[in-house]
DNA sequence: AATACAGTTGAACGAGTGTTCAACTGTTTT
DNA sequence: AAAACAGTTGAACACTCGTTCAACTGTATT
């Protein structure tokens, strides 16, 4: 009963990889969320529409740090602006980048305790 | 009709933002996903198991990068391995990974659409 | 018109990251 | 026992990325 390696050829059943296209855009996708401010961002919009101003002092940062990582986000789509007088308010894209990041939480979550189980 | 910044105080109808160790696990969560590389390693055991020899000639990756990428993956518990004989075969830790790299495919699709829809 | 404030931008810096290379371990085959 | 093979490991390298700093735009206030 050995399992054949047979690194001469492919696995066989593999059929269904991803695109390089859709390779692309879930790594441009994750890589928006790796960043512990933009996380930080996204989680503090996820709850309440806000200026610069305003995440620069919940979140302990800059207004250029803010407004950087703001921008990386709207280029991706993941939020959305809205100039009012000198201020601009951020917020979430949609309904669908709201949807995401809670499933991803409660998700994350459960494979902590997974993890945690069987380190036991 | 003046939205306030008023940026000596934070804004009021804030609360449940994420934990400190919440963000955490989402950064490292994330970043598992946010180098291509490891992305394609995923795709691919979502699809089968295989050792590092078939993934390295899949993926156009030498042993080594693959090897480097495995031992990350498995770190976070993303991936489990089974070792028979000469060789090493990884597969997907347990269903939720499996699910959540799934969800967030569609789900990174309908928002692929909605951005485009967007910019006609 | 001058000042103050919200926000943006580009350059520069330091920290983190993925790959390559070479040497290595451990198992199987001859 | 020696050779071959699957896989791992650590150092070195180039590259990316997030923050800081300083200068800037544009709007509101006095």
């Amino acid at each position: 009963m050995k399992e054949v390696c047979n690194c001469d050829h492919l696995p066989s059943g593999v059929t269904g990889l991803a695109s390089e296209e859709m390779l692309e855009n879930l790594e441009k996708f994750y890589s928006a969320f790796s960043a512990r401010s933009r996380l930080a961002i996204i989680d503090a919009l996820d709850k309440a529409e806000m200026c610069v101003c305003e995440l620069g002092r919940l979140l302990n940062m800059t207004k250029s740090a803010v407004s950087h990582q703001l921008r990386i986000l709207k280029e991706l789509g993941l939020i959305k602006a809205r100039k009012s007088g000198k201020e601009v308010f951020y917020s979430l894209a949609d309904e669908h980048v709201k949807m995401l990041f809670e499933i991803s939480i409660e998700h994350i979550n459960e494979l902590e305790r997974e993890v945690c189980k069987k380190n036991i």
